[in-house]
DNA sequence: CGAGTTTGACCGGCGC
DNA sequence: GCGCCGGTCAAACTCG
């Protein structure tokens, strides 16, 4: 008895079949990107409220509380805050710094603070100084001098990395460069979690699925192709929210589309 | 023992 | 010119 053979027609089915899970899978993953995307948008948003709001917000503590970074107005500068009880001046940003030198009080600061050199790169300018908020000694606050001459997150790929940033979450900002800021999705320590916890959440029957969502946001989060490209978006969207109502992230993230 | 960190000394800019 | 201050250097130190 021959065995089955497969028309054309069934094998057309197949990738047709295929294509449509692989199409269901990339959507729930861009759902999971845009969420979380849309979190950061609403949390940037909040930090802004509190800013403009000065004290009012700030003795509230709903956002200073959250252990988590926050940007400042100055592009070059990011905030971010670390256990009270940790006392080290280390921002943990993706990049790799030597420090070079610490004071051990400012004029207007009495916290010391640390003066780093980028080292990822032989020849990269870059340097920035750490030193904790006079206002809020759990914050320290990185200013950042120069333009990085080379790529980035190579720390934050390493599979180690995110389980070894204990305290601060990594955020990179390219201070000389206000149109380009890289974020790093990994660096949400929680992140992978949460799209983890989603995914089952919505995703309970289909565990081979949520097993192949998980596996394509693994990647593509360790992909800086893509996370570049989403990053740039997040902060195009982010800077023309004062302009526009508001744009919308799925479009930026329509880069991805062709893929699919 | 080497790489990374610490810390006091030094240097240059700035205001008086 | 002097003193103050921020930034940098480099020797000593620490740690794996």
């Amino acid at each position: 008895m021959p065995a089955h053979v497969e028309t054309p027609k069934e094998t057309l089915e197949v990738k047709l079949q295929s294509v449509k899970e692989e199409n269901r899978t990339l959507r729930l993953m861009m759902e999971t990107l845009s969420s979380k995307c849309r979190e950061l948008q609403s949390y940037l948003q909040d930090i802004n409220n509190a800013e403009q709001g000065g004290t009012k917000s700030h003795q509230s503590g709903s956002v200073l509380a959250r252990p988590e970074f926050f940007i400042a107005q100055k592009p070059s500068q990011i905030f971010v805050k670390t256990h009270p009880k940790d006392n080290s001046l280390m921002v943990k940003d993706g990049y790799q710094w030597k420090k070079y030198g610490q004071k051990k009080a400012t004029k207007d600061n009495p916290s010391p603070r640390a003066y780093f050199k980028c080292y990822l790169a032989p020849s990269c300018p870059v340097k920035k100084r750490v030193q904790r908020s006079i206002k809020d000694r759990s914050i320290l606050v990185a200013t950042y001098e120069g333009k990085h001459n080379h790529g980035v997150f190579r720390d934050l790929l390493k599979p180690s990395s995110s389980t070894e940033t204990s305290n601060n979450l990594p955020m990179t900002i390219m201070p000389n460069d206000k149109a380009t800021m890289n974020i790093n999705l990994c660096l949400c320590n929680r992140t992978q979690t949460d799209i983890r916890t989603g995914d089952c959440a919505t995703q309970q029957n289909d565990r081979s699925s949520n097993s192949r969502i998980k596996d394509c946001v693994s990647f593509l989060v360790k992909d800086p192709d893509f996370i570049i490209p989403l990053a740039e978006a997040i902060v195009h969207s982010i800077k023309s929210q004062s302009k526009q109502k508001q744009v919308s992230l799925n479009l930026n993230l329509g880069v991805l589309e062709p893929h699919v």
